[in-house]
DNA sequence: CTTCATTCTTTGTCCTGGACAAATAGGCCA
DNA sequence: TGGCCTATTTGTCCAGGACAAAGAATGAAG
């Protein structure tokens, strides 16, 4: 595996990969014909076991010179740490994924759907089913494709949800919702959750999907006059990224528009300016706090 | 602009900025009080410019001498070449996103796709519609997040078009269609056409989502015993990246499976194993003669 | 014992300038 | 026109040095 292939697998840049070989003779590449770094694939896992470490606050200097088993071990430890055991729902999921069936998976969430209702399914459920195959993920149970195609149908179903419930009452004027996520976050679940609870709360909302660049979003906001910015920040996302993000944007922001930023990202903090919502059931609440905020007009601006 | 947020904003490398800078004597950063290359607005624009047009074809070396307005005529020139003119939806989605009007977007499109059904939908408008707003993108005419907001109205509105299809009659079991595309390619619109137009077929979806590695791909493909794996390259797609990608997936693949690619990318050749589709309307006739191959029982392997 | 400000250490990113193979263009022959 | 060969262009890699920002550690004050 070449450099940039390493670069693009773990999210390691070029230069930090050089530079920790130098400091910390690791990792050791081996050298082609011309000279160059092969990374051989046991090297990679550990790069990416790090990456994942150091994410979750752990610094490279401490944990470099660690085996892969110590790494993966520490790493199940965090990721067990803070979980709840699986829910029956997740577990279901979990083995129609490992049977790669499909059309069972997607029938299974369909039916969870519609025998829970949309906002105990998106507020409830479809986090921990989130979390949960990121889990397996992590313990190398599940391989990308199979991540891939639960995204996929999960997706799907949810969406179908939202469009049902605008179909069925048609949403008020305020607040206006504009929903991203920043250039260095491409996953949309989170933010597909966070529409499925606006919606709920009647909210007009206005998705432009993920990774679109801060200016941009300024923009629109602008342009659609919006009333509230929703940001959503998985918990892959680095959390100092993620502030000077939110810095960025605020400074970009029309006033009159609130920011409030929410998902499973750890260090992620309130700052002047932007509104931390903390958990899917808490964006009822702020909605309701908003419009009464706003007045009966409903029109602050 | 650092040289960081250059190579994000224009998809260069910093060592490509970097020598370019040697070579060409362009661009030419000011530098910082810590000696760092800062990029003006200007010379950014030129670079997305640049950028665009060596996708195109065009060689750095020659154009780079170029002034900003000969590049924006060139890449005019360009797009203006090649395409008929905008057909009245084309138009109509254009002024719509021009008024940042999200809900009559939505609303148009979801009765541009009753109007017509799902077949001529997804396989005549539909491409129309997205080569359309990519264009005007191009010319500068729509910001960024207004692509993104029509990219996801789009999604939603064939997304549900193709359940639709779905609830309504149950795919055949074969062919089994497994469809992604390569890390490179984060456009997922031509894969969502391809898609509806093998549901209309009969056949059985399943989908991975875009930017699947190679391995992956493969190993799912042995998982769901898939029969065809079909692969979308964008207009953007770099064509040799594409051809390499392709012998990689052709090497790792089960032969029993075959590779059928298509999309708009301009250099996309058939290649031995490898399937070109021409267009959304060659998926019926293929998928048809695929049936054929297969026999009455419809099982080759 | 906590809270805040200060210093020290770690760590990622940037720099220069050289090298080279893969991609492309241009010339030539059938 | 189409295929082969050579020349040029171009992106990516390398080494090793530098430095600021983030984080940890230390100490002073409430």
């Amino acid at each position: 595996m070449s450099i940039a292939a390493v670069e693009r697998d773990c999210g390691l840049a070029k230069d930090t990969l050089r530079v920790w070989e130098r400091r910390y003779g690791f990792p050791q590449p081996l050298r082609d014909a011309h000279d160059e770094r092969r990374y051989p694939a046991d090297q990679v896992a550990k790069l990416r076991l790090l990456r994942r470490l150091i994410d979750a606050g752990y610094r490279p200097g401490k944990i470099v010179g660690h085996s892969t088993e110590d790494l993966s071990a520490l790493l199940r430890g965090l990721e067990a740490h803070g979980s709840e055991p699986e829910s029956p729902a997740a577990r279901e999921v979990l083995a129609r994924l490992a049977a790669h069936d499909a059309e069972r998976l997607r029938d299974f969430l369909a039916s969870l759907l519609t025998r829970m209702g949309l906002r105990a399914f998106a507020a409830e459920i479809a986090p921990q089913l989130a979390y949960a195959v990121g889990a397996a993920w992590a313990r190398g149970e599940l391989e990308i494709h199979q991540e891939h195609l639960f995204t996929e149908h999960f997706t799907t179903v949810l969406r179908g949800a939202i469009n049902a419930a605008l179909a069925a009452g048609a949403p008020r004027d305020r607040p206006r919702v504009l929903l991203s996520t920043l250039p260095q976050e491409p996953h949309a679940l989170g933010l597909l959750m966070a529409e499925a609870m606006f919606v709920l709360e009647g909210c007009r909302c206005i998705s432009l999907g993920v990774q679109t660049p801060a200016p941009d979003i300024a923009t629109a906001a602008r342009a659609h006059g919006a009333d509230i910015l929703a940001l959503s920040f998985s918990a892959m996302a680095n959390a100092t990224q993620a502030q000077a993000g939110l810095a960025e944007l605020r400074a970009a922001m029309p006033a009159a528009t609130e920011i409030w930023a929410g998902g499973a990202c750890p260090g992620l903090r309130a700052q002047p300016g932007v509104v931390l919502v903390k958990g899917l059931d808490a964006i009822g609440p702020a909605v309701t706090a908003w419009r009464l905020r706003a007045g009966p007009g409903e029109a602050p601006r």
